[in-house]
DNA sequence: ACAATAGTGTCTTTCAGACACTATGTG
DNA sequence: CACATAGTGTCTGAAAGACACTATTGT
C-alpha cells in the first residue's frame, strides 16, 4: 500500500560546464513544450524507473540520449524542491554538475545546446538560473583546492594550459615555480610514461607539445586530488 | 497532464548528530511499521506538499514533529536513488546532517531516539548506514577547515573545550598557542561582550567559567567560517 | 603558598612566492 | 644567432608549531 501524500514530480537536471575560449559557459537549450515552452532550459527529464540505477545513472542516461556524449565528470549538486519553482505544483529537482572539454563538444554535433557565458546569463525558465550559479560556485570552489579544472582540459595538457585556467578562474597570477611545486612536478625524476606513483597528481607522458620554441611536456591527470592548502 | 513514467516515492531523511561524552552519536530509533518494523532506522518522513516550502523544509518539520526540537544546524548531503534501496521499489531519499549540543537533546525529552557511537554503528535499515557514514565524513571534512564543530557545543563555551573537540575528531594535539592563533583570538584587543567585527570567527562574552583553578571567558560562534588553511 | 588551568610571548622551522637562471626548440 | 617559451634553483619573508613564561582562580 501507498503512503497517503501527495507523492511529487522528481526530474533530474544537469548544469553542464565547458571551457570556451577560456571562458566558462553552460548548456542550454530551447524547451519544445509547455510550461516555458521557447524559454532557455537546462538539459534534463524525469527517471526512469526501469531503466535506471541512481540518480547518477539518470543524469548519465538523459545526456546520452540527447547528445550521445559522456561527460568526464559528474556529480550531484544539490537538490531542489519546493511549491513554486513548476508552475504545476511541487516538484523535485535533482541538480548536477558535469565537465566537458570543449573540443569534445564540438565533435559529437551536439547542435541541440547553445553555450553562454556563466557570468552573462540569459533569462532561464524554472529556477534554473539559480541552479547555474550554485553549480558555478561549487565548481569555482572545488577549483580551488583540487584537479577539479583538469577534467575541463583535453586528457593530454601541458602545465601551462592548466596554469592558465586556474588564473582564469581566480583573476591573479602566480609565478611557474611556485605552480609546479604546488602540483608536485619533479619530472627529472620521472620516468615518463611509466605508471607514476599512485599518491601523483598528474601523470607525465612522453609526448610533446610543439610551438615556435621549446615544446612542452603532455600531462595526464591521475586521479581527482584535493590539495591540502587551498590555491588562493 | 502528468507525464507517463511512473513517479517514485520521495522522502526526507535526517542524520542527527551530537557528541555525547567525547564521541560522535546518531540519533535513531525503532521503525513501528514495515518494511523493517521493529529495526533501526534514521528520522525520516515524505514531503508535505500542502506545508513544505522546500527540502529543508521538510526536514525541520520532521524533527519538531518526533521531538520538537530544532537542530542548531542543518544541510542536505546528497539524494540516495534507486531500485534496490527499499524493498517496495524504486525511491529517493534527500539525506541531511543536522547537529545539535547534547545538552539540548536531554532537556527535550527526546526518548524517542538511541544514540550509536557513529564507528560502532549497528545494523540498519534500507541504506541508512551509508548515509551515516557519508554525513559522518562530511562533518569530519568540514571540520578540518571551519568553525562547524561548535554547533555540537552549547552556545556558550571555553576555547579549551572547542580544542578538545578538533583534537578529538582528528586524534592529533595541538598546541594551546597554535589553536588560538588559528582562530584570530586576540582577546587583549576585543571589547568583550561588545558586537565584535564582523569578521571575528568567533565573539568573546564577559562570562567566565570557573572550576578550581583560573576561570576560563566563554565564546559565542559568530558565523560559519572557513578557514583559509585546513586544520589538520 | 601551592596546584591547576587560562592566556601570551618567543624562537625555530617550514613553506609559499618572487625572481633569475638554464634548457631546448624554431626561424 | 636571436627569440620565445619550458623547466629549475635560490633567496626571502611570513606563518605554523613547539615550548616556556606569566596570570588568575580555589584550597
Amino acid at each position: 500500500m501507498k503512503h497517503s501524500h501527495t507523492t511529487p514530480d522528481v526530474s533530474v537536471d544537469i548544469v553542464l560546464l565547458t571551457l570556451d575560449d577560456g571562458r566558462l559557459k553552460v548548456a542550454l537549450h530551447r524547451r519544445e513544450r509547455s510550461p516555458g515552452k521557447g524559454s532557455l532550459a537546462l538539459p534534463g527529464g524525469y527517471v526512469h524507473v526501469d531503466e535506471d540505477a541512481s540518480m547518477e545513472a539518470t543524469a548519465y542516461r538523459v545526456l546520452r540520449d540527447k547528445t550521445g556524449l559522456v561527460p568526464r565528470y559528474l556529480e550531484q549538486l544539490r537538490t531542489f524542491g519546493g511549491p513554486d519553482r513548476d508552475p504545476r505544483g511541487w516538484s523535485v529537482a535533482v541538480a548536477h554538475v558535469a565537465l566537458i572539454p570543449h573540443a569534445e563538444l564540438s565533435e559529437a554535433g551536439a547542435g541541440v545546446f547553445h553555450f553562454y557565458d556563466v557570468d552573462e546569463l540569459p533569462e532561464l525558465v524554472f529556477d534554473h538560473a539559480g541552479q547555474v550559479q550554485e553549480a558555478v560556485q561549487r565548481v569555482r570552489n572545488k577549483a580551488s583546492y583540487s584537479t577539479l579544472p583538469c577534467w575541463l582540459l583535453p586528457e593530454l595538457f601541458t602545465l601551462t594550459q592548466l596554469q592558465g585556467i586556474y588564473e582564469q578562474i581566480f583573476g591573479e597570477t602566480v609565478s611557474r615555480g611556485t605552480f609546479r611545486s604546488r602540483l608536485g612536478i619533479k619530472v627529472g625524476e620521472l620516468t615518463p610514461g611509466e605508471a607514476a606513483d599512485e599518491a601523483d597528481i598528474l601523470i607525465a607522458t612522453d609526448q610533446f607539445q610543439g610551438g615556435n620554441q621549446r615544446p612542452a611536456r603532455l600531462f595526464r591527470v591521475n586521479r581527482l586530488s584535493l590539495f591540502k592548502r587551498a590555491f588562493w
